[in-house]
DNA sequence: TCGCTACGACGATGATCATCGTACTACGCT
DNA sequence: AGCGTAGTACGATGATCATCGTCGTAGCGA
């Protein structure tokens, strides 16, 4: 028990539109998104089984965290992620949808 | 005369959501957009007053023009610029809106 | 207690990029 | 023709970043 790990999280009134879409920019962080923009929610880091190592995926990770487009928190070993889709709607409305909408035709 | 000088544009269909993500990453660049997006068609590119030297606002010109987000067209020696915001909303409808105003609360 | 799993920290590396200065070109005006 | 203006081309440079491997750590299960 102790402390549980807890991870870093900007506050709603922090998030920048600059790291916001710096995030953004790379693909392979938008496939994340996507991926949990899609019903994929809770997902562990290693669920995504994205093609590059474990070390590239956790600073992607990191990176959309401190962004403030997902939410981690651990659960046992593992850490659970999650869009932070109406903290993003709220501060910039539109952004997300229209990302994720331009990226994933497959949904509708 | 002979043949007036013109600059390499992508189609419509070319667009690419990378190029287009990774060009308004860079608040240089957003400025730029912003500032045509506010009823500012058809400016030179010295109109914006960038805070960089001239070598790098051409550079960033250009990377919005190669992304697809602006038109440059000659006019004498000046260079007018302006928004191709039909075709990047046919591409990725609602990006452009989102990030203009994300980035500007003026307008309104 | 002993692994096994999922992930973070650290340091290195190679690529990309924003920035600059200088030299060059194209166009318009006098 | 000569000059000024607007922008381009060409390196160069310093910073950032995506990627990796290795090692460390926290929790779970046998």
């Amino acid at each position: 028990m102790s402390t549980p790990r807890t991870l870093e999280h900007p506050d709603v009134v922090e998030l920048s539109l600059d790291a916001v879409l710096s995030a953004l920019a790379d693909p392979m962080r938008r496939r994340i998104v996507v991926q949990l923009a899609n019903g994929c929610h809770d997902q562990a880091c290693i669920a995504f089984e994205l093609p590059v190592s474990r070390s590239t995926a956790t600073h992607h990770f990191r990176v959309l965290r401190l962004a403030g487009i997902i939410e981690q928190r651990y659960q046992g070993t593992a850490i659970l992620n999650t869009l932070r889709s109406s903290c993003l709607e709220e501060r910039f409305p539109g952004l997300l949808a229209a990302i994720v909408g331009a990226e994933a035709p497959s949904s509708s």
